[in-house]
This record gives C-alpha cells, sequence and structure tokens, in this order.
DNA sequence: GTCTATAGGGTGATAGAC
DNA sequence: GTCTATCACCCTATAGAC
C-alpha cells in the first residue's frame, strides 16, 4: 500500500528512472534529476540518503512493475513452450515502452564492471528470470521432445531478448526486435515442441499488427 | 605497419582496454591508465590528446584484433550454417580471453545512453558484424531450407552471443556461455540446414574439451 | 520538507620547465 | 616525451536556516 506522503518519492523514483536511462549511472548526476522533479539537489537527498541507495530503489520499483506485468501477461500461468508467446507480448510492450526499457540495457552493461553498486542486483536478477523461465519450461516439459536442455534453454532465451535489445536500442528503426523474436520463437518451437504448429499459429497472431522491417 | 616510435602508444592502448573493461569509459580515469603505463597523466595525454580519442583508437584497435582472429578462424571463407562451428570456437576464444572481452559488454551497454562517444562506433559495428553474418549466411544459402530469412537469422545469433557473454560475465563459474551456444547452434542448424547432421557432428568436436556446465 | 551554502574529492585538460 | 603544477569544472554529501 502506498501512502499519501509517498508521492514525492515516487516523482523522484520515476526521474531518476529517465535520467538514469538517459546517462547510464555514473553519469547521471542527483542534481539533474532533482531538476527533473523541481526541487534542489539537497531536497532530493531528503527522501534518498544516498546515490547508490536511489539506484537500489529504482531497481525495485522496477521489479515491482516487472512482476505486474507478467502477472498480467501470463495469467493462467502457462508453461512450456507456450511460455514463448507470453514472452513475444513481452518483447512488443519493451517495444512500445522505449526509454524505461533502456535503463535495464544501459545499467546491466555498467554493472559488469568490478564493483558497481548495481552489480549483485543484475546477478540476482538474471538467476531469478532464468531460473523463472526454466521452471516455466519443465512444468510444460511433458509437451517438449525429451532431449531439450530446458536450463540451457532457458538462458538462450534470456540471452536472445537482452541482445535483441541492445540492437535495437542501438537503431530503433532499423532493428524490428518483434519480427526477430518471433522469427526465433517460431523456429525454436518447431524444433523442441511436440505438437509444434498450434503454438506456431499462436506466434503469428499473438501481437496484433506485426511491424514492417523499415517503418520510417 | 608499426614504426618503433608506437611503442608507447600501444602500451598506452593496452592499459585503456583494461581499465575500460574493469571500470567502464566513463569512471576510468586518465591518471589510472596512465599509472599502468608507468607515466603521469600528462604524459598520456601528449600521445593521445583527449579522452574520447583514446576510446575511438581503443576500439579502432580491438576492430583489428577482431578482423586478424575472424581471419584465423575462417581461412577458407566458410559460409552457410557452417559459420555457427566458426562462432562456436569464437564463443570459446572469448570465454578463454576473459576480461578483454568485457570491454565490449562494458562498453555497449553503457553507449546506449544518449551521447556517447562510443555509440556511434557500435552503431557502425553492429550494422557490420550482423551484415557480414547475414552474407556468410546467404552465401551458403543453398544448404538452407528455403524459408529461412538470413537477415532476422543474423541478427539473431548476434544477439544470443551477446546475451550469453552478459550472463557469463555476471557470473563466469555458473554460465557455461560454450555450451549454451553449442546447444543453440545444434538445434539451429537442425532447424535450418538441409543436410544437418554431418555439421551437428562437426559442432560437437569443434571445440576440443566441452567444460563440464558447474565447472569449480 | 525544502532551501542555500559549502566542504571535500576527483576529473580532464593546459602551461611551461627539463 | 615526460614531468610538475595548476586551472576550472562537476560531483556527492553535510550543515544549518527557514
Amino acid at each position: 500500500m502506498v501512502t499519501r506522503g509517498d508521492a514525492r518519492r515516487e516523482q523522484i523514483l520515476y526521474a531518476a528512472m529517465v535520467v538514469f536511462a538517459d546517462h547510464g549511472y555514473h553519469r547521471a548526476s542527483l542534481a539533474g534529476i532533482a531538476e527533473h522533479v523541481g526541487i534542489s539537489q539537497a531536497g532530493l537527498l531528503h527522501h534518498f540518503p544516498t546515490k547508490p541507495r536511489l539506484l537500489t530503489a529504482v531497481l525495485e520499483a522496477r521489479d515491482r512493475l516487472d512482476r505486474e506485468w507478467l502477472a498480467e501477461l501470463d495469467p493462467d500461468g502457462r508453461t512450456g513452450p507456450r511460455l514463448l508467446v507470453n514472452l513475444l507480448r513481452l518483447v512488443d510492450r519493451n517495444r512500445r515502452l522505449g526509454g524505461l526499457v533502456q535503463i535495464y540495457t544501459a545499467l546491466a552493461g555498467e554493472s559488469v564492471t568490478d564493483d558497481h553498486p548495481a552489480r549483485a542486483w543484475f546477478t540476482d536478477r538474471y538467476g531469478r528470470v532464468t531460473a523463472s523461465v526454466e521452471a516455466g519450461l519443465l512444468a510444460g516439459a511433458d509437451a517438449l521432445r525429451p532431449d531439450v536442455d530446458c536450463a540451457l534453454l532457458a538462458r538462450e532465451v534470456v540471452a536472445v531478448m537482452d541482445g535483441l535489445q541492445l540492437q535495437w536500442l542501438l537503431r530503433p528503426d532499423e532493428v524490428d526486435m518483434v519480427a526477430a523474436f518471433r522469427d526465433y520463437a517460431t523456429r525454436l518451437i518447431r524444433s523442441t515442441a511436440l505438437d509444434p504448429e498450434p503454438l506456431v499459429a499462436l506466434l503469428a497472431s499473438a501481437v496484433p499488427v506485426p511491424l514492417p522491417a523499415h517503418a520510417g
């Protein structure tokens, strides 16, 4: 539950999300974030005492958002190859959200450096995300060919989503992540599911309007 | 050709590669790089007048290294699905190189932010890399099923390599990128090549000693 | 809860001696 | 080519008034 007194905090969190996405963590300044909110830098520090703690709060807020999206995307707890249909919808959602997704790519890349304050969080998050995808695959494993390695496959699926996102952020108008992921997921289903064609059809119609590859 | 007078420059380039990889671009300091070389910060600036120009030089040096590796990996200009065997070798090489690969992930993530000095370079590089993979696939397209979209597939392959690398950098001892990429490439060949099994066998023996997934 | 003022640290780049 | 010294800047965080 969110009390009324947290309104300013949420303003700051949102502004910090935007500024971290635009400049990364180390280049973002507290003064810049405070300016977005319309307060002074010292005023900001009243709500979040240090910069790393602001970052932590931002990442936790993103976590909550992610959980809401996943719950909304996957109300029936769909498993096995059908999971890919939900992930395709997630890719499409990320595309429409634009800059707010950038924070992951910008911070994840930055975080691989030695003692980055977000490193533990990302290490953790990848563990949870891949484990969750793996669990989804395992739960529907009876619809998959028996030689599928769900652990390796989970890492692969997450890797494809991240890698496409990086290419898309660098060239949004030339890279169609939805088309690329649909192509990937279709081939993946055909090579791992026991009864692929119904799922392939679902995938083809999962995201309402497939965009042309080079839309202006 | 490299003249003897460039020795110091190369020392600096190497040190910069290491420090950028460890800390990213913005957190790396010229003084820190200079210390690795054993000279002063002002001494460094005699060879590279500004920090962005040092970064550019580092990226260009990595480019040259990459080209040498690719030439060595692919002496016969192998194309089509066989390209994947060479890429698996590249993944293995990256694993063994450790920190020197990190510079790509660290800088690529950082570069998606608005006006990062490496952004244009990465945008360019992804264009070249995906185009080169696509060209390789197209050149061997007669060994592929006719419905394969080489452009989308090229982006996908690059995405898998990048995404796995990020996961591996965050948890080097838990993520086996070679195994994951081999698994991916095997499935990909089976679902796209007209005569997959010889290539699958090649893939299975391509990297001498497959590591156990959770080696200590 | 928000402000101004400032301490205290680090940075990229320049000037000029050797 | 390399150094020391220094400038000018930006940053996080604190102190204390309102």
